[in-house]
DNA sequence: TTAAACCTTAAAGTACACTTTAAGGCAAGT
DNA sequence: ACTTGCCTTAAAGTGTACTTTAAGGTTTAA
């Protein structure tokens, strides 16, 4: 079963310019056309679309998927290629995941110190994130002053 | 103790023009100079230059981070603004966890492949990716055949 | 005193990934 | 016949975040 470029837009949530222009980068070989040179996309394609999109999203660049799909056009000779692409992009992903833990402690740390100044209290001197709060205290207090005198502490 | 930028840059790990442009844009208020006009760094500065990188390497926009100075600078009657613009960037956070998630298992299940061809063993058709390889494995047959009628499936 | 190694600014350039625009073809319904 | 709605292409435009360039000032060591 064959689908249109707007079904298969609908199916994956991307734009059909988009998927367009994945093509005319190479990115998705041998979509065939109806007699009126309409595009028919194939499950395969929507899953190879869906994988794309997977790995976009998590930082993976165009030049690279490309690298992976001519590799693959390339026969099974280029898995090694392919693996080692895959591992360094895995380790990518591993790092990507310990910058996410580190934000949400400082979002988490900056919320927290939210709630003590609600609360009234002096939140710690040490604190990541924590200046930026002492310094907007001290806004009353340096009005006033130049801007040159002014010690604003992000 | 006040840092040079090149100080700071290196600290930081970050290009100094890239400090130069942060200031530029609003997002390091109230940075001192000396008597030539060079920028002197606290450790505040510092401090919330490594949030920012830290907020960035995970999505955040520098347009978001300008708000959050912005709103800042402004005082204590803007925290349930930052605290809705932390909220939110959290929720983005999660979901970039998931989108990472989801990569994993798509690369770890294509590496999986990768090892069922080196056996020599047929991988399983539904998989995720799977596709591209039986592609390639057609391509020998598809030899010989115009663009028209090549089956690749990616 | 002059070269090296810093620093400054403004402005232009780059990388990346789309996104939009313009111009037009085909098919089905009224 | 003609409007609607889909499709096509090539090319230009956009947004984001730097990054580089150009031109020049200051400090320090040889």
């Amino acid at each position: 079963m064959a689908f249109t470029i707007k079904e298969a837009s609908e199916r994956l949530g991307c734009p059909a310019h988009t998927i367009r222009f994945y093509e005319k980068e190479g990115l998705l070989p041998y979509i065939k056309r109806d007699k009126n040179g309409n595009r028919l996309f194939e499950q395969d394609h929507l899953d190879w679309l869906r994988v794309m999109t997977c790995f976009r999203a998590t930082g993976m660049k165009l030049s690279l998927l490309k690298e992976m799909v001519d590799l693959a056009l390339d026969g099974d000779s280029t898995i090694p290629q392919r693996k080692a692409i895959l591992n360094q992009y895995k380790e990518d992903l591993f790092r990507r995941q310990n910058e996410l833990t580190t934000a949400l402690d400082a979002v988490n740390n900056k919320l927290s110190i939210y709630e003590e100044i609600a609360k009234g209290k002096t939140p710690s001197e040490s604190q990541l994130l924590v200046k930026m709060e002492e310094s907007e205290r001290q806004q009353t207090r340096n009005e006033g002053l130049t801007n040159e005198t002014k010690n604003f502490r992000q």
